[in-house]
This record gives structure tokens, sequence and C-alpha cells, in this order.
DNA sequence: ACTCATTTGTTGCATATGCAACATAGGAGA
DNA sequence: TCTCCTATGTTGCATATGCAACAAATGAGT
């Protein structure tokens, strides 16, 4: 009984050459263009992006939404969002309330300080976002969505404040 | 005189629907794909990327090296440079040997074991790139290359182990 | 040769992170 | 109801990280 057959346990499988260069452009260049955003919104001392993505999922959720809802869009591991819920708390972003239907967990919802600081994060967000996209245009940006998404399996067309 | 001429401070620029789609696919995207690499090393015991993208281009520089010139293409700030070699130094793949030209610095140099680790590293990593990017053609990938580059400025074409 | 700004790399300290263990509540099945 | 397995969050601890300050060497201008 040779194992080789079912191909599980065969010689190294190597990417081909344009994966490759796929690979490490997309590990450069996401990096990069998320490192020069970042940099937007330290120089203007404001939270970092991940808070952004927080108050933005909660205000598009419309109602007070527990962490397990969030998690999942967000990718993000249970314990990093506890703590990073704890600091937004303490800055008075956020605020946690109690969850009628589960008492282990809460809901999440936005301070009306909360609301403030999106709007003020992403009018640095957004023009840094653009100037770090503006080598390509509308159509190459769409057909890199594509792609990427098609890559990642999955869709992940929400933008970030539309 | 007034400002608004030179667009300088004009009405926040919003990113273009496509622009924000592309954004939004290439933070989820990079990062769903680095995890699902990073685990398999992490499943492997192996050391993380980031220690096979030094060992690697300590390999293909092909003599020894100085840490401002590995820190460049590896978009890393000297400082966390300087601790992971440390790590690595520590683990016994890298070494430090003096620089005769600049007294500052050093040169860094696999040792034996740097080079056997990479290459144990090597058929975890090939295979999880693989079985990552598979849902994407050569074609598409060669694609998808050329616009992240595009995106990003710059050719960052040599892979990872050709 | 002397001065001083720059380059190169490291480190102290406060903060953030990952992992595993934990606490508590919910829910399925006897 | 009782038991036990799962789901939901949190936390203790060791480690990693970012930032700013630092040390040492270089090199340019005088």
């Amino acid at each position: 009984m040779r194992l080789q057959q079912t191909q599980l346990k065969g010689p190294t499988r190597i990417p081909s050459d344009p994966l490759q260069r796929a690979w490490i452009a997309l590990g450069r260049v996401s990096q990069s263009i998320r490192e020069e955003v970042s940099q937007a919104l330290r120089n203007a001392k404001l939270p970092d992006i991940t808070w952004y993505t927080v108050l933005w999922e909660l205000e598009r959720a419309g109602q007070p939404t527990r962490p397990k809802d969030l998690a999942i869009p967000l990718f993000i591991l249970p314990y990093q969002l506890s703590r990073l819920v704890d600091r937004m708390e303490e800055e008075g972003l956020v605020k946690r309330i109690a969850c009628p239907e589960d008492k282990r967990g809460h809901l999440l919802e936005p301070t009306p300080e909360g609301y403030a600081m999106r709007k003020r994060m992403w009018n640095v967000y957004a023009p840094a976002m653009d100037d770090a996209m503006k080598r390509i245009g509308d159509a190459e940006a769409l057909q890199l969505a594509q792609l990427l998404n098609k890559l990642g399996g999955l869709d992940y067309s929400m933008p970030p404040k539309p």
C-alpha cells in the first residue's frame, strides 16, 4: 500500500513563479500601503485603524452588537477584541451594556464621542487611503478587488465608510 | 489670497468606491493568507515567516551583509531587526561578524544551522503558500502581481526561494 | 586637525500581544 | 432536574513591540 498514490505526502509542492510573485507583492504592498495610512493617523494623533474599524462596524450595524458578531468580519481573536474594547471604553469611545438574552456577554455601542471620533478619523483616513491608492485607476482597482476576493475565497465588499 | 485654489485644503478627498473595495480586500485577504501560512509554520514548530525572510535575504546576498542593507528590502525598522537578530543569534541561526570598513556596524551571516533551518522551513512554507494561493491560477496570479506592483509603485519581484 | 551633523545600530521603559487557563452561562440529552 | 459539553468572554504571565533616548563611528566643512 503506497501512500504516494494519494499525493498526500508527495514531493514538496513548490508554488509556481507567478504565485510566488503574487505572494511577495501581496505581502510587501499591503504592508507598505497600510503603514502609509497608519502614519497619517499617527501624525494626526488619532487612534489606530483597528479602532476605526470597530467604530465603523458598530455604526454600520445600527444597533448594539455582541463582540462575537464583530469578531468575524474583523478577523480578530476574542481576546484581542476584549482588550481592544477595554482600551476604547477607557477612552470613552464605546460602552458595554448588559445583554438581556445572554448574561455571559454584552452589547457594544459607540458613545457620542465614539461617533465623533470616527468622523474625525475618517477625515484623515479617507485622504490618506486616496493618496496611498492613487497609483491605480478605478478600473484597475475593481479588477484588483475581484482578483483579491477570488484569492481570499470570500467577497469582502463593504467599504470603510460609504 | 484664497488657499482653496491650490486644492491643498479643499474638501475631504473620499476614495472612489472601487478604491475602497480594493483597499478592504487588500487588508483582509493579505491578512488571512499570511495567517494561513503562519499557522502552518507554527504547527510544524518552526519559526515565524520573518525569520525565513531574513535567512533567505542573507542567503540570496551570497555574502555577509550589513543590517542596514537588509532593513530596506525587508521593510523593517532598524530596532526591529536588531532584536530579531538577537533572537536568531541566540538560536544559533545567524552570527554577527566584525565589519572591517565600518566599526559601528557588523556583518550578518547565516550559520550552517541557519542554512539548514531555511531549508526545513521552505519544506513547510512552500506547500502552505501553494495551498493558500491555489484559488487563483497562474495567469491571474501574474495579473495580480502586476496590479499590486503598480499600486505599490515598485516591483517586488524576487520570490522567497526560486 | 577640529567641530558638528549624520549614519548606524542598540536599549530602557511603558505598553501591547499571544497563549493557555479560567470563569460563567447556555443548551442538549438522559 | 441533573449532567456534561459547548459557547462566550476575560485574564495571568511571559514575551514582543514601539518610541524615544542613547552610544559610537563616520564624514563633510572649515
